[in-house]
DNA sequence: TATGAATGAGGTTTCATTCAT
DNA sequence: TATGAATGAAACCTCATTCAT
């Protein structure tokens, strides 16, 4: 066997079984069994339960840094950035509903996740987001008084509770085109008519 | 000792803990503790600790629904009734900051919470967004092809990663009012300069 | 409310729960509410849980120990008073079945009970069997060679274990009068057939 | 350790435990100390501690239905068979003094353990006693109007009260062989004297 | 006497982790 | 490396009993 490949095994094994039960209703001995080893073999590959959850976290969200990154370099356009983000993240999202999910409870799950954690990767892919605005904002195709440390949360918040609705209904009534045209175009040029916006 | 007094004081408790440890690594004990009754007397006010959690959100998000609706039933401009939600869902989580922990985790903790119960409130107060955003389109204010179903949940996790954010951080490098206003103006009126929007 | 009513009151809501459920099975607050009373009530007539069942038994036991001795009173001949004997024996279960389970179930429930309680109204009861066959014995009618310690077991057994299976069946195939009758025969006469009796 | 071997302590273990506090007041740790083993290792083995009863019941029982049946093969006299059966009895009962207490507790016990449980294998043990009875009719040995259904009970009552009474009484007035002997001469011969019986 | 809310000790059971093989 | 039987700490919850009213 392959080096890792018993450790890709457990992760791999770890998503499915904590995207399904979530991390505290989870069983170590389930985990060992989707993986198909012994509960004490994990133990060779992790120091405990909470250490596969990081891991997770770390490897996964540096995975997806990576593509997101490697795919917003071709475009300029700074609106476009921000279409493709949305559609990038919510495709990620589809493409991996167990990872998701995963990511999504736990990254609110603890506090300590969050506090103790002082989640690194998480800040990193984000400010994708706030760059993506700075960008912008140089170029004059973004209003100066947009605040990116505000705008980075808001729009990831925007994408992070459509990816929830996705993940609990199984059927979705809108495409994700759509859906990531609608919210990059709510941030772009808001909600307003034309003539609510000359009269405002 | 007024009658529900005690009750009241076991989800005060609760709410305390669960923030600060999490549902899971809460303990009943330690509850009562903070509730200054014994372990046993919880459970002559709840069935087990699952049914304290529910019971916090369903009576605190009912609060907050009333007070919200109530708060803007006198605002007659949609966007002015847009940017007070925005308001009000960030003094809220100010000012409750440990029921709003609660919530936020709790409500992504267990699938089990989203999935079997089916969040009827919570849906109550999101659909007061798509509420606002159906009027605005109703009264010509507000763009006919905007989708309520995703605009809500779009606004309403922009507020809430914004929330998340203060929670886990002691100091707001913002106010609550400038936060509000931002997020609001993003989504009434994009990010988009006036040169961009025009050349688009 | 007369003297002891109350007293009486719980007795037989005991009788009927711990018929019931069995002992350990059976709560306080279930007697309570079976007799009409508040919890604490109960405290107030008898000192635990234990104490009610003990004083259930001798009580109970001491009324048809009564009962049985003066029925048996107005009988002379041996072989009519052990006929007697079963027949009313197996009645009394009949009427009180709530009371038959009870005795039967802790007569054997805990060590405890027959232990430590050394049984005094359990044996005068058994020793009413006893009695019956030394009277037997004397008047020439039961063979001498009988041992009474032994056959007042065997005896009060059989019935015991008679009863046991009426109380757990429904409906019974034979009358009471029928199987006392087969029982007593079975005792005064055995089972041989006269050819048999000669040939051995 | 062999296969089995740490579950047999356990079974043996409870069975010390359970005859001497009984079910409901022994402690699963009680029974984990006494078998040399951690408390969790008992429920690698067992469901509950009500299943540890259950197959203490079934797998003793089954064995000394085995046992009582191949010695009652080699015997063609259906008395003998009786008289048989009960020194059988009474031995096994005297050489497993642990298991012949909780089998009988237990058997009354819980309504439960008798109702929902349908004692298929008491009803076994006591159809031994009505086959040796159906067998006697059949060749002429016991009269033709003993219902087997009755005696069966009666006889396996009488024995389990002998039991009951030795099991509490640390010293035997009686051997086994004389209380075995006296049992069926009751149940063959009955005991009448020869005078009364004909004068009846 | 009567109440019933409150107590809190304690048991069953679970499960992450270890370690002898 | 791999196993999986064994461990044992610890938590939820129950319920007999108390006591202020």
């Amino acid at each position: 066997m392959r080096q890792g490949d018993k450790r890709q095994k457990i992760l791999q094994a770890a998503i499915k079984v904590f995207a399904r039960k979530g991390f505290f209703n989870s069983r170590i001995s389930e985990i060992a069994k989707e993986a198909g080893v012994a509960d004490g073999t994990i133990y060779l590959y992790f120091n405990n339960k909470y250490d596969i959850l990081i891991t997770i976290f770390e490897k996964e969200m540096g995975a997806i840094i990576q593509k997101v990154k490697s795919e917003l370099a071709g475009i300029d356009d700074p609106r476009k950035k921000l279409e493709r983000f949305a559609y990038l993240h919510l495709s990620l999202v589809e493409e991996n509903r167990d990872l998701a999910e995963v990511i999504q409870v736990e990254l609110r799950q603890s506090t300590k996740f969050m506090k103790e954690y002082r989640n690194k990767k998480f800040a990193e892919y984000v400010n994708i987001i706030s760059g993506i605005v700075r960008g912008g904002q140089a170029s004059g195709v973004f209003r100066q008084d947009v605040m990116p440390g505000i705008f980075k949360r808001a729009f990831f918040g925007a994408l992070d509770e459509m990816s929830r609705f996705w993940i609990l209904s199984p059927r979705k009534k809108y495409s994700i085109a759509t859906a990531a045209r609608q919210i990059s175009s709510f941030f772009l040029e808001g909600i307003l008519t034309d003539e609510a916006r000359q009269s405002s």
